[in-house]
DNA sequence: TTTTAACCAGATAAAACTATCTGATTTATC
DNA sequence: GATAAATCAGATAGTTTTATCTGGTTAAAA
């Protein structure tokens, strides 16, 4: 198989896209996220808590308790989300899995591979999770 | 960890790309193969056991035997490496695992993310190992 | 015909990733 | 207080990926 994020990765991705189409201080419990994203409750419950640890998402403990974003969805990047979970090795990691790769010692398809490699990480820094409000919406309401 | 190849394709790449740097003709073993590229011999050996039945690579038994490439450098695209070990999923696949990504059924990062994917589908698909040649020789040199 | 050097096939082991279970702690309400 | 509903923490289990081991088969050369 072949992987871009992790498992992790990818509902922890959900899992803040989700939490973003929320009304700002509102709180969200783990069981109304997995209940719309249809994904294993204790595995997210243990993403989200790292992503609380991260400084991404903060928790309300107790009865009524829940997740919400920790800061204003403008400013959580994707690449925070990723970075935080899978690290951003995948972007310094040579393609074809050779050691030292890097301008001077360059795999043979290191030139090929960094346009695209640059290009992914552009994007993933550029887009913030308030732009994904109504997409996250709809995709959801079709699951 | 994140991933774009597993580690069976990156080792079939390498191998592939070093056999392309050969003689026409020429087979090579193993155990040259593993030498230069310092990876684990039996793992390598299974991957390019696969890669002979999927008609990338053929193989000589017996002494002096060893693997060599079953077409001209220039009608092996590394997409069908890629295609033999990994399978394509990885370009039909919701980079956030949403079930049922489409155009019709989205998911918030499907139009940034497509474009980046096909992308990468193109350059695998246009490049074929005759053209890494030099490189593949001038990285090893460096191991 | 024996030896040697290679590929081949199946079983097993080790490690990483994914997922679940159990119980503890926290907090709002009755 | 007692209860209910939630997060939190640590242990455990299942699955996939990565890697190794053992023995068999093939083919060239002495």
């Amino acid at each position: 198989m072949t992987v871009i994020f992790s498992k992790k990765c990818e509902y922890g991705l959900q899992a803040v896209l989700f939490l973003a189409t929320k009304e700002t201080g509102t709180v969200t419990p783990v069981d109304e996220i997995v209940g719309k994203l249809n994904i294993p409750k204790e595995f997210v419950s243990k993403i989200l808590q790292s992503l609380v640890e991260s400084g991404i998402i903060f928790s309300k403990k107790g009865k009524f308790g829940g997740f919400a974003l920790a800061k204003a969805p403008s400013k959580i990047r994707l690449i925070d989300i990723v970075a935080a979970i899978d690290g951003l090795n995948l972007f310094n990691r040579c393609v074809l899995g050779f050691p030292n790769c890097s301008p001077t010692e360059p795999c043979p398809v290191h030139d090929k591979w960094g346009i695209l490699r640059t290009n992914a990480y552009d994007m993933l820094t550029e887009e913030t999770i308030d732009k994904f409000k109504d997409k996250t919406l709809s995709k959801i309401s079709s699951l």
